[in-house]
DNA sequence: CTCCGCGTTGAACGTATGTTGAGGTCAAGC
DNA sequence: GCTTGACCTCAACATACGTTCAACGCGGAG
């Protein structure tokens, strides 16, 4: 079993940055800037360069989706850390379902809020009107 | 009708940036930086001091929460530009149809695309694997 | 009249999210 | 061996969203 050292660089992650990049729709520097914020992760050549597995683009996917709906870099980040190397199906799940929790939990706030506004009209206004009786 | 000048800065807006900070619960420089992007307007006083209305504290309170489902400052006021001096409910009302349906949008996108991952495993993949055959 | 407090402006700073460019390395082809 | 292109790092710049600070004005209490 000690046959090779098993070159992790070479035969699970094989993809460049910018065939990250083109993978995934965004710019090779974002997905530098990704990795640097722990959305993604990458091992080492030889030569310094980074190799990413395929679920690198499957994640900068996703961020990019749920940058949309108000989460940050880090939040998502976050998220991720719940999955494990080579991500199955139904770890995306559980991934997925964080991530539309947060999303609804927002858009419930949002539509609470407006609520509030459309039934009573004052409940938004300043209440201290301190206005001068003077005319 | 003719009686006095109607100053428009004393009777229709009688609150001050503060005012409007306070009972928005952000500072005064986020008040000036909103009134800055359009987010809200204010008249000027004889003293050059802003004095907005009582709809100033509700569209902060608004875009607060609108920010947090991924809306940024300019397409938040680009809604409220659809409000008239002195919105009434049905005016909030449909301001709130709009931010509704657009974090709803944003949200059945990550649903919609975190998806299709959980049907197909493959869906998020790099397709064009050109791992060389020499190992 | 002076001082205090609130208002004004503009510039500098700070975080998040990237992009761009300079300067250097590495592997492949002629 | 030299050129070419893709990679590396690090720094500067850019935009969105604010906060903080310095310098100044104005209006009321003593």
């Amino acid at each position: 079993m000690t046959t090779t050292a098993t070159p992790t660089a070479s035969r699970d992650s094989p993809f460049t940055v910018s065939d990250v990049a083109t993978a995934s729709g965004v710019a090779p520097s974002a997905v530098r800037f990704y990795e640097k914020h722990g959305l993604v992760t990458a091992v080492r050549t030889a030569g310094d360069q980074r190799r990413f597995d395929d679920s690198a683009a499957c994640r900068i996917k996703v961020a990019k989706v749920a940058q949309r709906v108000g989460l940050t870099v880090r939040e998502i980040a976050d998220v991720f850390a719940a999955l494990p190397a080579d991500p199955q199906p139904e770890d995306w799940g559980r991934v997925a379902d964080v991530l539309v929790a947060e999303a609804e939990a927002r858009t419930a706030a949002l539509r609470s809020h407006l609520g509030e506004m459309r039934s009573g009209a004052k409940l938004c206004d300043i209440d201290e009107r301190r206005e001068s009786p003077a005319r």
